[in-house]
RNA sequence: GUGGUUAUAGCUCAGUUGGUUAGAGCGUCGGAUUGUGGUUCCGAAGGUCGCGGGUUCGAGCCCCGUUUUCCACCCCA
């Protein structure tokens, strides 16, 4: 016999943690709604030319293949199977792949539907997606992202209102956290401004690690990419930046004050916290010029939001991307959107204990019974309970009272209805309250009434 | 992809320098208790020690490979 197993990095989870699990979907879930997001889904699946070439190089290397059907290797020819070139013989092999997040597909969506959609629009996407990553703490081969993007709109209030969003929803989880904030238009006029426009991405992947490695070992890693001391010795002021948000904002006017593009990254970052200062956003909202990660398709904001009390990456992250659906033949979309990660929060409500006690509970009332007739009667009263929006559970044979009653206890369920002959001719059953162990004979009218 | 780490009952874990028939707690099932769960007592089922190979008279323990777990790097939710 072969032990079961799954795949590494993929889970299973128990009605219990289901529970808890949905908690947290609804919770965000209605905080979109709230907001007038509407509710989209791809299929777990895209053509590989879809995806392929949207994550950078590494993206590739995790995205999940999908083998074509039938005689896949027939077209190959010998020649290209003794050459083992992986990354040619896939295209060969394989068309389609597993989804490695929901703003790609969304961009295809948008390109693909834009005769049933107008602007702005807004929508919110709730699926798994999966990436063939090493899994180790808060990272998983299988994760659900919960999207919210706008799409058409230029307008900065589009940011704020997803603050709004990440305020609200950490509010409802009782989770502390910070958000960090960032501009792509800074950072590209502080590479600008050090003559190294062309090296941005290395730069920023360096200065992403300052909290990390720290500024010495930043510097190294930036001399090692080929940037010239002079240009090193221009970032060091940037890369010592400190005090509070507009503390930071006026400095970097100074220096960035010969770079159109950063001036107008700083305009932006003005305008978006002064709105969040004017909303009263609760959660810190932080410029973090460290906060350079991301996808190469960021263009202006950029967040990310981190756990205070819980040491694991981002649970929310996004940006504005000016031209996302460019790549699908619609140009001129600007869109931004951010992605609560659903495990990330799990994992830190788990760890926090943060659970609303009542998550577990499913089933109000279970009727045990001691024969067939008296479970045929407790039919009827179960079928009426339901009309009137109770969970209703009838044990499903007259099994002895200690399994029976010890399946109630095992749920959690909060009441018992006993049905035996002497119940039946009374037309009662008797209710017990399994917290307090008191029980006492009722109608049907009382019973609905009791446990209401 | 690189480095380290882990794997023993459904779960959490013991298991001595390599030595007979591999243990415990929890859970499950049965009984004490034929109309009463959560407490208690008794009992039972359940393991090819991740898998494959090697060393040895003898391997859960040592060696090699492989898979898996967790951690760090890369990258990321």
């Amino acid at each position: 016999m072969q032990k079961p197993s799954i795949p590494k990095g993929t889970r299973d989870f128990t009605p219990g943690e289901m529970a808890n699990r949905n908690y947290i979907f609804s919770t965000i879930k209605d905080v979109f709604r709230l907001y007038g997001f509407q509710q989209i889904e791809t299929p777990a699946m895209e053509n590989l030319s879809t995806l392929m070439g949207k994550y950078g190089e590494e993206g590739d290397k995790l995205l999940f293949k999908i083998l074509n059907s039938g005689d896949f290797i027939g077209g190959v020819t010998e020649i290209e199977l003794s050459e083992r070139n992986s990354v040619k013989l896939t295209s060969k092999i394989s068309e389609k792949g597993l989804r490695y997040d929901l703003t790609v597909p969304f961009a295809r969506f948008v390109v693909q539907n834009r005769d049933k959609i107008s602007f702005p629009f807004k929508r919110y996407q709730i699926q798994p997606v999966w990436r063939a990553d090493r899994p180790q703490k808060g990272r998983y081969r299988e994760f659900y992202q919960c999207d919210v993007d706008v799409v058409g709109s230029d307008s900065l209030l589009n940011e704020v209102e997803l603050i709004q969003i990440v305020d609200e929803v950490y509010r409802r989880l009782n989770i502390r956290v910070v958000l960090k904030l960032n501009n792509r238009k800074i950072l590209s006029g502080i590479a600008e401004i050090i003559g190294e426009a062309e090296k941005i991405t290395d730069i920023t992947v360096a200065i992403d690690k300052l909290d990390k490695i720290g500024l010495e070992k930043v510097n190294e890693e930036i001399a090692s990419k080929g940037i010239t001391e002079e240009a090193i010795a221009r970032l060091q002021p940037i890369l010592k930046l400190s005090g509070s948000n507009s503390d930071k904002l006026e400095q970097l006017k100074e220096v960035l004050k010969d770079s159109k593009t950063g001036m107008k990254g700083i305009e932006e970052m003005e305008t978006i916290l002064g709105l969040c200062d004017a909303m009263q956003v609760a959660t810190p909202v932080e410029l973090d010029l460290t906060l350079a990660r991301g996808l190469n398709y960021y263009t202006g904001a950029i967040f990310e939001v981190k756990a205070l009390d819980v040491q694991i990456g981002s649970i929310t992250g996004g940006g504005r991307y000016d031209n996302l659906t460019g790549v699908f033949g619609l140009e001129g979309v600007s869109g931004v959107g951010i992605s609560f990660g659903a495990d990330r929060i799990y994992d830190v409500l788990n760890q926090l204990q943060l659970y609303p006690e009542t998550s577990l509970e499913q089933t109000r009332i279970l009727f045990v019974t001691f024969g067939w007739n008296e479970l045929k009667y407790s039919l009827n009263w179960a079928a009426h309970l339901r009309t009137e929006g109770f969970n209703v559970e009838v044990y499903p044979e007259p099994a002895k009272m200690k399994k029976q009653m010890s399946y109630a206890d095992g749920k959690q369920i909060p009441y018992v209805a006993i049905v035996g002959e002497n119940e039946m001719n009374e037309n009662k059953v008797m209710l017990k309250d399994m917290k307090s162990g008191e029980q006492r004979l009722v109608t049907l009218e009382e019973l609905t009434k009791a446990i209401s």
